[in-house]
DNA sequence: AATTTGAACGAAAACGATTTCATGATATGC
DNA sequence: GCATATCATGAAATCGTTTTCGTTCAAATT
């Protein structure tokens, strides 16, 4: 493959002027850069990029962990950040966690080891130790929507207490009282402020906060249907679920069906988090709508600023508002109110015309 | 940062030694492996891999260069070629190329320039020539989703002009005698398929093919709304539609809708490929299903076995087949026939239990 | 006219690993 | 017991850039 040292000879200049050129550095007359531009146009030459970052110690790469790229939430934000890194020519891998500590430390020590120049990440747990190994080496960092205790480090997030309250007073407001909560991981603090939004909305509505009708696991689908099967069977006089995340959500559809009750008429369903165009489709799910693209595109632009040396001097922590889209799995009929903030397309309030199953 | 050379005088001993420790070759006694383990471990040693790369001349990385990973049929393909490239080490940077040329050449360039071991790409046009920076450098390449004319290069596709034909046999044994194609770019190989097996099914069963009928745009849904809408707005008798791509099938929908005719009533609608998770929830596309997932591990496979110079001598051409899945947007309530294979959990040819919008 | 400045360029070092080649020590074969 | 193979290790070269430090020469300054 041609080299730098190639094209330099090709031009009849040394390869430090080529370099010169390319990072369009200043002090090179405009007849040699011509010589030069003309030499890598005619040898087609692409530069090294790696041989550049060994000498330069700048990769031009972001490593992007979350927990799985086929969530159409995460690829939402993996869309974002990307966008926002491409603008800078900024190259972007992405490693899926899968929410398994032991992936996610491997993929930090892979990033390191690329010398990625930033990270960023949805760490499957909210302990700081997961994520000595960026800390030790100051490897700029963002976290995207989890909350790090012991680690003050930039984060974007969405506001899940509030998006959680918002669905559960939506609950409430249509009649129901017997509400249970599927909720992930309580190591994840995105669950736990779910949880606590859940909480704080009955509360203020002077209801009782029944711990056994909060239930927690993987946010996968599997882990949804299986607790709120359970919950189902446990739980007689429930008339409401709260799922934490679209995949708890579509297990819990599951479960619900399997046991016979319909949905919203036997039990009302809301969920955190929506599925892009197929919501847009089918006006099924209520849902509290996380910002998603905009997530991934302020959290990358974060860290590109951290990178330029032009960032805020102290840690960001950077929350994002959610909407609450009202659709049909929770009974509701009603457009929005005052609090609420809807897709216009889809809050009709009634089906799409020929669509009756 | 700490280096192979700082391990090497904490285990007294010189950096090649590390390296063979490393890089688990043959020739270092016992108990000097154990000591320059400690001391890797003691430091948290993690090799510069860039470093590694520019003397290897390997990067254990792939480009995988794709429309949007925005689409969950692309996010799918993506999942599994990481999975695969995973399993061996490999890491794969993402590029969203929206079907731009010219962001795809970008990226290509990119991906030369990093010194991807290999690379794979749905390529946005079907001729060669886009290529050229890949096949003059001898990049290791398989095509997805693509056949490419003028280089014989491995690919992996799904069966698209069977999935159409299948799709277009559906509608006309359902009655159906004025169908619309709505496909992607003519330049797009898949796209052309599709469109072809939509001609086989008419000319198999005795019915003209009418190319006013024919439309082509971007595989997306702003394209397929507009050309649905010209579509219905002089087409008066059309009955059904068939939809080359996903993207195009939401945007027909918005259209059949906005028209103020009903699915599958006033118009049937069959897809080529699906909504993964949505689909499973609401049974509502017909469609012919692309096994997405095992086309990513089969193409990032087969391009792993060539980079470890195991793979099969001659260029392949993997065609995988595509499923038939019928739900209700084409009126059909019938299982699925002889040819076709279905989602058992989906194709109940009933609404599910409470969801009556 | 002598001195200073800075533009334009090049030589050599450096980045941190792997590869190649060399060396001494030990084991093996006859 | 001697030649030969193999093992265990290290020194030096190497990968293709960028960085650092000079050098030359013309223009500007005094």
């Amino acid at each position: 493959m041609t080299t730098i040292t190639d094209v330099a000879r090709r031009a009849g200049v040394s390869p430090v002027t080529v370099s010169r050129v390319m990072n369009s550095a200043a002090h090179v007359r405009p007849e040699t850069r011509v010589r030069v531009e003309q030499a890598i146009a005619e040898l087609g030459y692409l530069p090294n990029t790696v041989a550049r970052s060994l000498r330069s110690k700048r990769t031009r790469s972001l490593a992007l962990l979350l927990p799985d790229i086929t969530n159409p939430f995460w690829t939402t934000v993996a869309r974002g950040v990307e966008d926002s890194a491409q603008a800078l020519d900024y190259t972007v891998f992405v490693c899926n966690t899968d929410e398994d500590p032991r992936k996610q430390q491997r993929y930090l020590e892979l990033a390191v080891s690329q010398r990625a120049d930033g990270v960023l990440i949805a760490a499957c747990h909210s302990d700081a130790a997961a994520l000595r190994v960026l800390r030790e080496r100051e490897v700029p960092t963002v976290v995207i929507d989890r909350r790090i205790e012991g680690w003050d480090v930039d984060c974007v997030l969405g506001d899940s207490t509030g998006g959680a309250r918002a669905l559960v007073q939506h609950l409430i407001a249509l009649g129901h009282r017997r509400i249970a909560a599927i909720s992930g991981p309580a190591a994840t603090s995105t669950a736990e402020d779910r949880v606590t939004g859940y909480c704080r909305a009955l509360a203020e509505a002077g209801l009782p906060v029944d711990d056994s009708l909060i239930r927690r696991g993987q946010f996968r689908t599997c882990a949804g249907e299986e607790l709120a099967r359970s919950l189902l069977a446990e739980a007689g006089d429930l008339t409401a679920i709260f799922a934490a995340n679209n995949a708890i959500a579509l297990g819990a559809i599951d479960a619900v069906l399997a046991a016979g009750r319909r949905i919203p008429h036997d039990i009302a369903l809301v969920a955190f988090d929506d599925f892009v165009d197929c919501s847009h489709l089918f006006p099924f799910l209520t849902a509290a709508v996380q910002p998603a693209y905009d997530m991934g595109c302020e959290a990358a632009r974060l860290l590109l600023a951290r990178l330029a040396g032009s960032g805020p001097a102290r840690p960001q922590h950077i929350v994002l508002p959610c909407r609450l889209v009202v659709r049909h799995s929770c009974g509701s009929r009603l457009h929005a109110g005052a609090e609420t903030l809807s897709l216009p397309s889809t809050v009709t309030g009634l089906p799409l015309p020929g669509y009756r199953g």
